[in-house]
DNA sequence: GTGGTCTAGACCACG
DNA sequence: GTGGTCTAGACCACC
């Protein structure tokens, strides 16, 4: 009946909202949801994961301000169809900053440059194909 | 007087003692903080960057509960004989998560594998070059 | 102390957080906000407005989200420096929504183009000159 | 038999019924639908729009409670004859406050001025040709 | 049934 | 003191 399965971790340092956020956001990036399809109903996610309402809606806002889903009124929230909505510059920025992450930790648990670069490799090589625009 | 130059930066969503203290973990993995160093005092740190001594306190409170750092009674805050903590498996599980995070960011920012590892192999070259370990 | 006088409506069909966000985003655009400038504080615009915390930490959140502000831990919010983070299409497509809204507007309003078009270069002439970038 | 094709948008902010309610107004203010044109039925317009046949009630409903439509029993829904309602000034006020909202996003969005010109003029050269009134 | 907004009140982390 | 998250429960508009 779910689209697919959302996983929440409580007492993580992510919040709730955020998590749920981050899994739809690479669930559409993926490819595993695409743009029509309806996510679960606010009341029945937050049934599902046993968390209140207002945090399902506080996340299906959050990527319907960002344009990942769209809420039609009275039926659901639907994965809205693909559009670049941040600048290249802010892309950029956004990336940058999840390099320092990396980079950091990776530096601080002893890491030589040619052992991250091998292991990002490694992941890229399983990067979902691009398939369409 | 101080061992190098702590930059915190505002606005940003890490609070101020984490950037502190994960300054302080890469100067020691990278070598511009060797043990037996000295750190800045809390008390001239807190003035040099205009935030709350408590601030302060509380990074090299995590520092030396980490084992990264070691307070010597009246005489400061010294940087700890270097010990690898961490299992081989561990330092990779953590890597690996690392990677997560940063892949997932790339790829719902639509990043193609190429541009990721060339923003990364820009950082890795100015990586630097492991002095001791 | 305020920086400056938010005034809601309550009762409108714009609810109450849009209409702050909508206020501080314009407040900013105009340089009645500049970058640096902190918020009143959610607690406090609660209390001057009436209105619960929660719907001026939503606006807040929003506003932050959008990079318009940032929120320093323990410190408040803040005017972010101004930085582009809508792509070209992304601006366009909202510029024309507006225009959509408008000329709707008008059209059932009985106006001419020509009416229109004097209405608008009336406003428009006292646009606030870019001062910057 | 359908007088014009409406067309509804999903994943709008504006709810169904609103779309259908103004594109009947722009309608009757643009000369497509004169006084004494029969209205789509409302059985007939949910089908073809695939929406639910209350909404299509609803936006009828609301169109005949401001005096742009009249329904006869049994017979249908027509356009009434056209009849200023508002005082100039009404008018006026309103088209004001429409432009406050254009400009308004306009200067948020970060757009000139002239370029705010340029795309107005656009819509403006596409504008339906007054034929009566 | 759906999502959206608001209130009330709690708890936490940060400075 | 600051903002951030979460819960509980209410009311509304839309379909």
């Amino acid at each position: 009946m779910a689209p697919f399965r959302l996983e929440i971790v409580t007492g993580s340092t992510t919040p709730i909202y955020r998590q749920i956020v981050e899994q739809v956001r690479v669930a559409t990036a993926t490819g595993k949801l695409k743009a029509g399809d309806g996510l679960t109903s606010v009341r029945r996610l937050a049934e599902e994961l046993l968390i209140n309402p207002n945090t399902v809606a506080k996340a299906y806002g959050e990527l319907a301000r960002e344009g990942v889903v769209e809420s039609r009124q009275g039926l659901g929230v639907f994965v809205a169809p693909k559009r670049r909505v941040l600048s290249r510059e802010e892309r950029r920025r956004r990336l940058e900053q999840a390099l320092d992450v990396l980079t950091q930790e990776a530096l601080c648990l002893d890491f030589t440059a040619q052992q991250v670069r091998q292991a990002l490799d490694k992941r890229l090589r399983k990067w979902p194909s691009k398939e369409t625009a």
